[in-house]
DNA sequence: TTGTACGCGTTATCAG
DNA sequence: CTGATAACGCGTACAA
C-alpha cells in the first residue's frame, strides 16, 4: 500500500474488467437524429447512472451507416449490459441479429418499439396518440392537419400516423398532411405560411413531436394566428418546454422518468442473475391538456 | 471464418482492450446539473463520435460527492482518452490528483474553465460576458440586474458576475442581484415579480444562462411586462431556442461546434502519439443581438 | 498457409 | 493469513 501511493499504482480497468467479466459500464444505444424529447431521455439516464457505480457508453444504432458498421461498433465497447432507446429498425433486427452477436449480454429496449422477444419498457404511444385525436374531435375541430418533416420516416409510418388516418377516417373527416422543410419556427413558419392560404384553413395541428409543436406556436403566433383559439396544437412526448412557454401546449406525455428507472431496474437485475426470465412491461403515456388546445 | 459464422463467434471486448490497450472509448466528463446548454453538448458530442470509430462513455464529476468516489468510478472504466466539460473544480483539482491517477491518458479539457498544465479548449466567456454588459450600457441601460438562481455557485462566483460587477461599478450604477428559486418560468415569475413590485424595476436583466432568459422572457411577458421595449435581456451559452422562440433572445453565444470539434481532434492526435505536446486554445464566444435588447 | 506458445495485468485459488 | 500461480481471451511473433 505504501508502495501503491509512492508510485501511484493504478489498476488496469482493461485488465480487470477482462478477470471479473465487469467492465461497469451500460451500453446505451440511440439514433443520431436529434430532438429534445430524445436529449431530455439521454439526460435523465445519465442522472441516474450517475448515483451508481455504473457508467454509461453511448452509440449510435442508425440505418444511415450499415447495420454491420453500427452494430460492430457498438458491440466493441466492452459492456455489461445493453439500454435501446427507441430503436426502430434495431428492435426488427435485433431478434435476428442481436442473438448471434451477444446472446449474453443483458439486454433492455426502451421506448416506442419493442419485441417481444427481448425484454423491454415500452410506451404505448398509440392509446396517446387515439387520446390525442379523440380529444381534439370532442372539442369540435374537423380540420386537423398532420405536421410533420417532410424526410422523417414518420410521414407515412408510426403510431401517430396510424391514429390521424383512422381517427379522421371514422369521423368522417378529409386527410391533410403538412410537410415542413425543416423544425425551427422560420422553417416551420414558411411551410404553415403557405398552406394557411389555400382554404379550408386547418382548425388543429397534430405535430409528430413537441419540437414541432413549439415551432410551430411560435410561427403562427408570428403569423398573427391566435394559437388555442383559431387554431389547435398537439404535440408529442412531453417535454418540459411545451409547459414553460407563452401559450403551454398540449401533448401526449412520454413517461420519461419512470421508463428510465424501470428499464434500469430490469437490466440491473437481469446483470446480477443473467438466468432470469424476460421482463416486459408497457407504460402508458398521457395527453396533457393545456391552453393549445383548450379554446 | 466458417466456425466464426457457425457458432456465432464474437471477440471478447475486454481482452481485446488489454491486448491492444485500446479500449475504442472515450471518457466524457461532465457535471449532472442539467441545463439545455450542456445537454445540446452532450448530444453534439454524441453525434461528432458518432461519426468515428470511437464510443462516448459519459460520467459525471460533481462535488456533490467525494472527490474520490467520482474520480475511482471514471477512471475505473476503461478510457482511451477524456475530455472534460465545463469542469470546474475538477479542473482546480486536476493539477493535483489527475497526473496521479491517470498519468498516461490523454486528456483535454473543453468549456470555460481550463489549467495551463493540460491540454484544452476554453471558451473565453469573460470576454463575452464584458460584451455583454457593454452592449446594455451602451445602449441606455442603467438599472440592470443580474439574474441567478439563489443556490448556485454563479451567485458569487465566475466570469458573469465578475463582469457584471466591474462593468456596473465603472459606470457608476448599483449592483441588483436577483436570486430565483428556480429555473422554470412559473418559478422565475414568482421572483421577477416580486423584484417588480419595488422600485426602481430593473430596466435590463443579465441572466446567467438561456435557460433563466427563456424563463424570464416568458414569465415577464405574462406579467404584462413587454421584453425588448419595457425591459432587455441577455442570457448566455447560445442555444437554439433564443432565436426560436416569440421574442428572440440575445445572448453570449458559446462556439459549441467549434469547440466540441476542436477538443475531439485534440483528443484524437493525442491518442495517435501520446509524446504530443500540450494543445491550448482560447475561443472567444460572440454575442448575438436580438429583439430582447433592441428596443 | 496453418498452428502453437507466450504475454498483456488483473483477480481468484490453493498451498504453505 | 500470506505468497506463489493459474486463468481470463485475444494479438502476435515465430516455427512448421
Amino acid at each position: 500500500m505504501e508502495a501503491v501511493e509512492k508510485l501511484g499504482y493504478r489498476p488496469n480497468p482493461n485488465a480487470r474488467a477482462l478477470m471479473t467479466g465487469r467492465s461497469g459500464l451500460v451500453g446505451f444505444w440511440m439514433c443520431l437524429q436529434y430532438s429534445r424529447y430524445r436529449s431530455q431521455v439521454l439526460d435523465r439516464m445519465r442522472g441516474l447512472l450517475g448515483q451508481t457505480e455504473l457508467a454509461m457508453a453511448v452509440t449510435d444504432i442508425d440505418e444511415e451507416y450499415h447495420w454491420d458498421h453500427s452494430f460492430n461498433r457498438s458491440l466493441r465497447v466492452p459492456v455489461e449490459g445493453i439500454i435501446a432507446f427507441d430503436a426502430s429498425d434495431s428492435i426488427q433486427a435485433l431478434g435476428q441479429v442481436y442473438d448471434r452477436l451477444a446472446p449474453n449480454t443483458p439486454f433492455v429496449s426502451m421506448g416506442i418499439y419493442w419485441s417481444n422477444a427481448k425484454s423491454y419498457v415500452g410506451v404505448d404511444l398509440r392509446a396517446g396518440a387515439d387520446e390525442a385525436m379523440d380529444h381534439l374531435l370532442s372539442t369540435g375541430r374537423r380540420r386537423i392537419a398532420y405536421v410533420v418533416p417532410f424526410n422523417s420516416s414518420l410521414v407515412e409510418e408510426g403510431v401517430r400516423v396510424e391514429a390521424y388516418r383512422e381517427k379522421m377516417a371514422a369521423a368522417g373527416f378529409a386527410i391533410d398532411t403538412i410537410l415542413t422543410h425543416g423544425v425551427t419556427s422560420a422553417e416551420v413558419g414558411v411551410d404553415l405560411a403557405a398552406r394557411l392560404a389555400e382554404s379550408p384553413a386547418p382548425d388543429a395541428l397534430l405535430c409528430m413531436n413537441d419540437d414541432l409543436a413549439l415551432a410551430s406556436s411560435v410561427a403562427l403566433t408570428k403569423l398573427g394566428v391566435h394559437v388555442g383559439s383559431d387554431i389547435a396544437i398537439v404535440g408529442f412526448d412531453g417535454i418540459q418546454e411545451t409547459e414553460d412557454c407563452p401559450c403551454p401546449i398540449t401533448t401526449v406525455k412520454q413517461p420519461i422518468d419512470e421508463m428510465c428507472a424501470l428499464a434500469l431496474r430490469f437490466l440491473k437485475s437481469q446483470m446480477e442473475d443473467p438466468l432470469r426470465p424476460l421482463q416486459q412491461q408497457i407504460l402508458k403515456p398521457s395527453l396533457i391538456i393545456r391552453d393549445s388546445s383548450k379554446g
